[in-house]
DNA sequence: TATAATATTGCAAATTTGTCGCAATAATTG
DNA sequence: CAATTATTGCGACAAATTTGCAATATTATA
């Protein structure tokens, strides 16, 4: 199943349905990088309304469709594991730089194991890893 | 090396001294659990402006007193490793409990060499897992 | 496919969150 | 203690986010 229908059905599922505002915030996302609501908000302002951004947003979040990465300050809205390849994200705090990276190998089982010891049934997890790029190193 | 000297030494190395508004704000902190925005400045507002408070979280960021911690919707303000064990949070999507982990084992050389993969010199890192905790997995 | 019922959106207004300039107060220096 | 510098409160401002409601689009039903 691909993303589009994967989309459709989640929101399905959930008794919303596929309009044309929420297509075009999730074509916004499909680029792949995190964007800010700033970023979103010029992208869209002509398709959609400010409001219906942050409603359409919250909907995607509630859905799991979206997640919010905390990026030093400001947080950004990137697709979910579900709808992009899970991974994570290491910062440069100079410069701003992204580079995002697949789980490492050894964590899942470390995880798994926290969740058990806390009797939690694990849902999902974020790792962030904050330094300085090779160029903003010095 | 106690907190509170710690703290002054801090602010003193960086040309800061410590008055009264910002030992509440360190002393509301104390309490070891992450605080929003919302609840520092209701807990505060009688002892310090609203103004105020954002200034010196701003300070003690910089200097690495505090950090920002995404949980969820809202980002929360906590006591940086320095001030505080290192540690992480598993937090349940539901009734919102924030339970705190150690650093698990194995994690650092895992962190290490993706740092080193992508030229990094990392500076920090941040671990945070969701789910239902015992009361809620139901 | 037309109609009724429901969901979604845009728009404007309200609220909340975060920032700024500046005069008053507190802390530090000599 | 006086002078200098740092910090705070206050009010105004700006940006971000939320809300109510009427207009529009979508879905369900006949």
């Amino acid at each position: 199943m691909n993303l589009q229908d994967r989309l459709v059905s989640t929101l399905k599922q959930n008794g919303y349905s596929l309009t044309k505002p929420r297509q075009a915030l999730f074509s916004a996302l499909q680029a792949g990088k995190p964007r800010s609501m700033r970023e979103l908000t010029l992208d869209l302002e002509s398709v959609m309304d400010r409001a219906s951004i942050y409603r359409t947003i919250a909907i995607f979040e509630r859905l799991g469709i979206v997640v919010r990465v905390q990026q030093g300050w400001k947080y950004k809205i990137e697709l979910s594991d579900k709808f992009s390849p899970h991974h994570h994200h290491i910062t440069c705090l100079r410069c701003g730089k992204i580079i995002s990276f697949d789980e490492p190998a050894g964590i899942e089982k470390i995880l798994d194991d926290i969740a058990l010891q806390y009797e939690f049934v694990q849902k999902n997890h974020s790792l962030e890893l904050e330094g300085y790029c090779s160029n903003c190193k010095n």
